[in-house]
DNA sequence: TGTTTGACGCTCC
DNA sequence: AGGAGCGCCAAAC
């Protein structure tokens, strides 16, 4: 990963409205990586604990947390936060996936 | 340098 | 609707 692409992903993550999810594929089309969905969950991985950045609007294009425990139980809990419940482990796309082309 | 390993995604069935 | 199979891309061995 170039530094260059993981500051874009940082970007795009702080640019998530709160309330709406985004894929990892999304994600990495948006930050220029094309098919580098896998990636955008390398360079969530490497951030700190205490990071500002919400990777938890983070999730796989079906909408299942990718991350395995304890993280999934954190991301699922802030999701909560958001109003973005988590039914057997996936978020609802068809409802909380953002859409960049609608303005808020 | 070749293989394995994922915080992935799409197509088939 | 949900799982299996296969493609992808870098990093870690």
């Amino acid at each position: 990963m170039s530094i260059d692409s993981r500051d874009q992903v940082l970007a795009i993550l702080g640019s998530v409205p709160e309330g709406t999810v985004v894929s990892y594929g999304q994600v990495a089309e948006m930050a220029g990586l094309g098919r580098g969905a896998r990636q955008v969950g390398r360079i969530l991985k490497t951030l700190p604990e205490g990071t500002q950045i919400p990777w938890h609007r983070v999730v796989n294009a079906s909408g299942y947390i990718s991350v395995s425990e304890p993280g999934k139980t954190r991301q699922i809990r802030q999701l909560g936060q958001e109003n973005i419940p988590v039914i057997g482990g996936r978020v609802d796309m068809k409802k909380y996936r953002w859409d960049p082309s609608e303005n808020s």
